[in-house]
RNA sequence: GUGGGUGUAGCUCAGGUGGUUAGAGCACCAGAUUGUGGCUCUGGGGGCCGUGGGUUCGAGUCCCAUCAUCCACCCCA
């Protein structure tokens, strides 16, 4: 136990840090091109948040959030999603008094209590992004046109853009009695689930995997007919926005989404090298969400990304990430050379901006070069008493195992130019 | 929370029906080459066989429990 990371969670070490930095990197250039800055809110909040934010009745809050007691006698979860935390900032720091909309992004773990598979983690990472102040469907566009183009700027291209509409809370409650009504009699047909469902949350049976339930609605009205005429219109001009655009999508009218704050417009991006978590990322409008937390009533809208399904997805892509975090060189010394002179030159080197690192094991030549060829490191600096009794070092390209005398004096600039070129 | 698969070296895995000192490939370290990486050859270090209990003269192997892990369901990213 003592040496395991709990379960669900894992280390992102050195040989993989780089992916995360490149998909990282992606994100904040995306957004920094579509105008949103990035915000940063607390790992944990009050349990409550999440309770009203979320709902009650959501998987999420019912059985999957870490929650616990802090010396205060407080409760307190880890965020379970993003999008509850930046409202509640919204609220607190009164941002609606500035420009509006706000267009923020934030990028960071998770935390949701369940059994772990592919895809699936107890601490996983998004990358999100929220509208505050603004209910123009091209808004919509915005959001859902950045998501699709981060995608295929990681060089994911078996994506697919789903939207549909939930309306809001005057039409959905209608339709929801609609459905009810219609499945009234076939309810002891559906599966198990479904049987939970119709009561819970009726939309939901038509997002069923089971083939039996898939049959009974089929010829069932669909919510994206029984919207409003607001929600509709909404609808209507959100798909043209995105037709303007270019984006690609397809409606998907059973598509429903498990947090009780969505609103009109609903999304989910899914991948087809995933298997059976293929929800790349999702998001939609959430225009009462402010204010069931207690804010005023103002609307936002917003999508959030999951960055192992993402990191899966390019690897099943066989996307290849550009290489990062090499040194360029490496000090080597053999014979009595003092430990102190590889360190001067490995510190001038560096004061230069040329990435350098020396050995520390007093190893020999031999295991010096293997180490740095096993580091990828291409220049390799040699220091001997040859060299120092002549104030030069030798420097060899392991490219190509040819090796120059240069003197001490022009050793950083020559290097330099060497890197620069490399 | 439910169902199934799997736990042997750092990694990937062998170890018919229980039987002596548990193996291979890769990786790692060293030497061949007393100042030169990759390729080759030689040698070396490494194992509470996931953990606890049981059956047995004897368990890596059989049984039970437990933990971990993987996959799927629920749900979601």
């Amino acid at each position: 136990m003592l040496t395991k990371a709990p379960r669900g969670s894992r280390d992102i070490l050195p040989q993989d840090v780089g992916q995360w930095q490149f998909v990282e990197g992606k994100a904040a250039d995306i957004c920094r091109v579509f105008g949103y800055q990035e915000i940063r809110t607390p790992i944990f909040e009050h349990t409550e948040l999440f309770l009203r934010g979320v709902g009650e009745v959501t998987d999420i809050v019912s059985k999957e959030m870490y929650t616990f007691q802090d010396r205060g006698n407080r409760s307190l979860t880890l965020r379970p999603e993003g999008t509850a935390s930046v409202a509640r900032s919204y609220l607190e720091n009164k941002l609606y008094g500035e420009a509006q909309p706000l267009k923020v992004y934030y990028i960071g773990p998770m935390f949701r209590y369940d059994r772990p598979q592919a895809g699936r983690y107890r601490q996983f990472h998004q990358f999100g992004v929220e509208v505050f102040g603004a209910d123009d469907p091209t808004i919509d566009a915005d959001v859902m046109a950045l998501s699709m183009r981060y995608f295929r700027g990681l060089g994911l291209n078996d994506i697919t853009m789903q939207i549909n509409s939930v309306g809001c809370p005057v039409c959905r409650s209608e339709y929801r009695e609609v459905l009810q009504e219609q499945l009234k009699e076939d309810v002891s047909d559906l599966c198990k689930d479904c049987n939970d469902r119709y009561e819970k949350n009726p939309l939901r049976i038509l997002d069923c995997k089971n083939e039996r339930c898939r049959e009974l609605t089929a010829d069932v009205p669909m919510m994206a007919d029984s919207l409003c005429e607001e929600c509709a219109a909404h609808f209507s001009a959100v798909k043209q926005a995105m037709d303007k655009i270019g984006e690609k999508y397809v409606v998907n009218p059973r598509l429903v989404r498990g947090l009780d704050y969505y609103t009109k417009t609903a999304f989910e991006i899914t991948s087809s090298v995933l298997g059976a978590q293929s929800s790349i990322g999702g998001g939609g409008r959430y225009d009462y969400l402010l204010s069931t937390i207690g804010g005023p009533n103002i609307p936002g809208i917003g999508f959030a990304i999951g960055l192992e399904r993402v990191l899966l997805a390019m690897d099943a892509e066989k996307v290849s990430i550009p290489e990062a975090n090499k040194l360029d060189a490496f000090v080597a010394t053999v014979g009595k050379v003092c430990a102190n002179e590889a360190l001067a030159v490995t510190m001038m080197l560096r004061d230069a901006g040329i990435a350098a690192d020396k050995d520390y094991l007093g190893r020999s030549l031999k295991a010096q070069l293997k180490f740095a060829d096993k580091k990828g490191v291409r220049f390799i600096v040699i220091l001997g008493d040859e060299e120092l009794s002549l104030n030069k070092a030798t420097v060899r390209d392991m490219k190509n195992g040819t090796q120059q005398s240069v003197s001490m004096m022009g050793l950083t600039a020559h290097l330099a130019a060497l890197v620069k070129e490399a």
